[in-house]
DNA sequence: GATGAATGAGTCTTCATTCAT
DNA sequence: AATGAATGAAGACTCATTCAT
């Protein structure tokens, strides 16, 4: 009588992609097999194939997953308040967002790169890069209203400073640079981007 | 009959790497076969073997050669002086550094990712970045003697600001973000950051 | 509770043979899956092994199911009556039993083929053919007899040719020679056989 | 300085094609890997794919090669003349022609089962029946004139006849009927067909 | 130096079959 | 009786690598 109960698929692709982001990001995207993620998950390989119709299927959702963290950073913007100190967000979103195991920020450099060959995610990211942007950019808005950041800058500027230094410093992450010098430049830039250093 | 000469050997070996780094960018790095190298140059496959001797090791050399482009930044500072304009030596890293077609950053995201499971290319790769930003650090120092940009700022975060940036326009470039539009903000983030504005 | 009724398990093998040489007529033998039978069925696939122990089996048992169609043959022939053109029957032969789908003649020559390589159904098919040459070589004695047909020709012969033609047009079937020109034919090939030309 | 030399090329392919139907002759189409044929030719299953780009471009290939068997008939026509008996012509064309290895009848109607869904072949096929019907009829036709025949038939319907009997014989030889009775009942339904009774 | 040919380990994918519920 | 889920043994195909010529 039970069909296939949607919730219990969805559960399962669920473990199945985590799964398959914690092997890639040890063994890299392209080297990671099916067998691998199979046997991390202590499944048979035609398991893998009950959820996804091909390996190209699982790395494409894998890939849609960690944009996801991305996206979460708008739930961040609109802790900002005249209350709490402007940089104390800005930091809050390197603490929460960046991944600081350069196996992670590998794995998502790699996963970009899929979507470049990929065009139906590349759409999807770019849309969620300008949304990220426009959110950042009508938060910066309002706070130059406030009078809390600096207001001689374009507020999208700001917003794409803020997004392409985030994942400048994946890459520095990436090559070894260490994380409190990282912590630290990332404030210090927080701060003449916003218009907050004197 | 002398041996191999050198410098033959080398050219050889440039010429291979140069295809392998175009049909890589064509077609990815994963998903580039000996095959398709061969094929591009027009040489069997076997050919390639006489001077890597394995397609990794191929590989480590396109990477490597690809940091080079990155790394002739270098070229530029002192080209910086008081009779220019600043705000135009920080235009011309973009115009001259920057590859505005999308696979080619894709590529260049690819070989830092495996870079990370090479640990060889990581050290040369985090170390090929060590100077840069030194080198970045000390023209910035000599502006602010100068006076010509912000001193209220250090020099080193200035110049962490310029790679992360310039690096995180890259991946804006993958997702589609126009290319006037990357322009537009590079400069408005490089007025901001040398305390150009107003 | 009693054991199975026999007929209910009876009823469902037999839809399930049904099932299962549909699909094979529409895919090909080797192309068909239990999957794909299941699911014409709306059944689950476990559920055919309930009533086939495997693939095997339930192939084995569809092909018997095929020759059927064949012997069928039989009941045909005593319809041949000295007040009915003799050449009726032979031509009633043709169009109740050969289908003229080539999808359905394939089939029958796929699952012959399987015979070769399954001893048993070979024997079967075997017996089926030797009692129907005899039952048409019985009939055509008979009309030997009435002075209905040539007498200057065996009449085992004559149920050889019979047969072989019939079989041999499903060849041309297959080939795509059109419905009305293998009618026509069988037509003229049956006067000749059975010696009524002129 | 020797591109692959076609010949060797169009050799290598032809004893894999040999090996192939052996091969398939023995296990069945289906059942037959291309393991089984490298194994069989003593190479490596990768080599195969140096020279068919797929197993259906192998197994196509090979049906093909199959057809040659049927369509070298044609060879035999002109040898029919006054001076020998027709029918002697006629019973060469089984002597020649039919393989009486059950294996050999059984793949020869796998392969033309797979026609039906490689419509490529299929046209093939098709073609090479039409041709061989006519070829026939010609000669049926030129024996008619010459007197030498019976001229009560139409001539492409002994040409129909001809083939169809031979395919049909063919399906017999797999049921296991034997080949003494298979050549008797070909010479006699010869002789009807031809008008050589009496 | 260069190549055509061959190799074989590795990978994805399919599918008959089993089994707990 | 029936099913959804899982299995694992094949099997097609790829590709880095080797090597005789």
């Amino acid at each position: 009588m039970p069909k296939v109960l949607p919730e219990y698929k969805e559960e399962a692709k669920k473990r199945i992609i985590a799964a398959s982001v914690e092997v890639m990001s040890e063994k890299g995207y392209s080297q990671t097999t099916m067998e691998d993620i199979a046997t991390h998950l202590g499944v048979s390989k035609g398991a893998l194939y009950l959820y996804f119709k091909s390996k190209e299927d699982l790395i494409v959702e894998s890939a849609k997953n960690m944009q996801l963290h991305l996206s979460q950073l708008r739930r961040m913007q609109t802790a900002g308040s005249s209350t709490r100190d402007l940089i104390d967000v800005w930091i809050e979103i390197l603490d929460n967002f960046m991944p600081f195991d350069p196996k992670i920020n590998t794995l998502y450099f790699e996963l970009v790169a899929l979507t470049e060959r990929n065009p139906e995610i590349n759409k999807i990211s770019a849309k969620n890069l300008e949304v990220e942007i426009e959110m950042i950019e009508h938060e910066m808005t309002t706070q130059q209203h406030r009078g809390l950041i600096r207001t001689d800058a374009d507020p999208r500027t700001i917003a794409v400073a803020m997004i392409s230094i985030f994942n400048g410093l994946r890459l520095m992450n990436i090559l070894g640079v260490d994380r409190n010098e990282i912590r630290k430049r990332w404030i210090e830039m927080g701060q003449i981007m916003l218009g907050l250093k004197d």
